[in-house]
DNA sequence: ATCACACTTCGGCAATCGCCAAAATAGCCA
DNA sequence: TGGCTATTTTGGCGATTGCCGAAGTGTGAT
């Protein structure tokens, strides 16, 4: 598992766009600063920050792969919380992040920690999730059937389903209906406009529907401090 | 799907002990030679050679995406052959597992991690092999026919079939036989009393049949260490 | 033995990387 | 406002990369 973790890691880092920031999501998502990893690493934190802004646009495959796994070490060594959570989307792109809470939230404190707007479903802000799932939508509509779609479920469906790559909101909330469990909460993070359409199917099935302009790293962030 | 292969290449690469042959397994997968990929690429051949040979140790990650695009994007060109074949082994529920290796691997040493008795082709196993794929016999005789048996195979036959569920060994051995291409070493898993009939036909193809005793999990965890 | 071809080795060089370390900036909090 | 922390910017420098191109090596065909 360790090694398809920094596998996937190293993959994504190479062919983005922008490998800079996509080693910033992965530190990000291992809640690790660039002090700390840089700390890791035994280099001073400037050479970790110059990485992430892109200051070396095209770092070599040994820089990388240290990078990745000095992340996954610590993770392993520090209750693999990371490794965990990954395991269960072996194979699917698609779920950027999955994450269960220790207790459960009421999708209120959940909706503020990321700066959401509610769009549907206010009745039902008191209520608990345990878990939440980020998903890139565009990469969902090609990967995702009605076989794997529960693996955005962790072991609760009380939880929220966060998804990027949204315009409209129709077609997450179509695939949210169609499958026989519901999330409580569904989040577009920096959508388009979403139709009310949307808003009508949230409405139906009883799910908060939010959508939020922070970024996904900012999320993240919010998420984390849960 | 384009993405996701160029993904999964260049992760593949970046955490190999030994990138460049990793880089070379891959070009060999695409068959290209080495002129040809110079060519693509509008380098000289020496410079392909000179990844591949290690003379340089840590490439760019600009270097790794650009060989890795090329050769997918050429294969796309070209009948999209390399892509179909990963695209084709989604969604099939008798693939429990398809893995290439990093670089090739003695069919003893494989024999070996999954804890495997020798019951044909003893003298074959010093060949490599290139990967796996774990086979569930008894969803595959009811959803394998003939044209998409080769999804067993990733981009190498040169590599080991391994079948959960196998009673004597006949059946999935049969099977084997009929497809035009054959794989290096065959391994069931936990089988019951295998016939002389299965090491008589694997010893026809000049495969290596294997049984072990180990469960399915332990043959995973075996591999994982290869 | 010879030829054609692909692969490999190697020296050279401009460009870039990996990293240090100092200084500046931004955000948070009392 | 000041202190603290994390992040960012910047210049510098030794090490390495990316590539050219010449020459050598290995293999298969004739």
């Amino acid at each position: 598992m360790n090694e398809q973790l920094t596998r996937r890691m190293a993959g994504e880092i190479v062919v983005s766009d922008s490998p800079g920031e996509t080693l910033r999501k992965w530190r990000e998502i291992f809640q690790l600063s660039q002090k700390h990893l840089a700390s890791l690493l035994g280099v001073n934190p400037s050479v970790v920050c110059d990485f992430e802004k892109g200051r070396r646009r095209s770092p070599g495959i040994a820089t990388v792969r240290r990078l990745v796994e000095t992340m996954v070490s610590y993770d392993r060594a520090h209750g693999s919380r990371v490794v965990t959570t990954m395991a269960g989307q072996q194979g699917n792109p698609a779920i950027t992040s999955i994450q269960e809470f220790t207790i459960g939230l009421k999708i209120a404190n959940v909706v503020k920690a990321i700066g959401g707007e509610v769009l549907a479903g206010a009745e039902e802000l008191e209520r608990p999730i345990y878990g939440y799932t980020i998903v890139d939508a565009l990469r969902a509509i090609t990967t995702f059937s009605g076989a794997n779609f529960g693996q955005m479920y962790g072991w609760s469906n009380e939880r929220a389903l966060l998804f990027t790559g949204v315009q409209f909101g129709r077609s997450p909330m179509i695939a949210v209906r169609a499958h026989p469990v519901k999330p409580r909460l569904v989040c577009y993070i920096q959508p388009g406009n979403v139709d009310e359409l949307a808003a009508k199917l949230a409405k139906m099935e009883r799910i908060v529907l939010v959508r939020t302009d922070l970024s996904l790293g900012q999320v993240q962030v919010g998420l984390g401090k849960l």
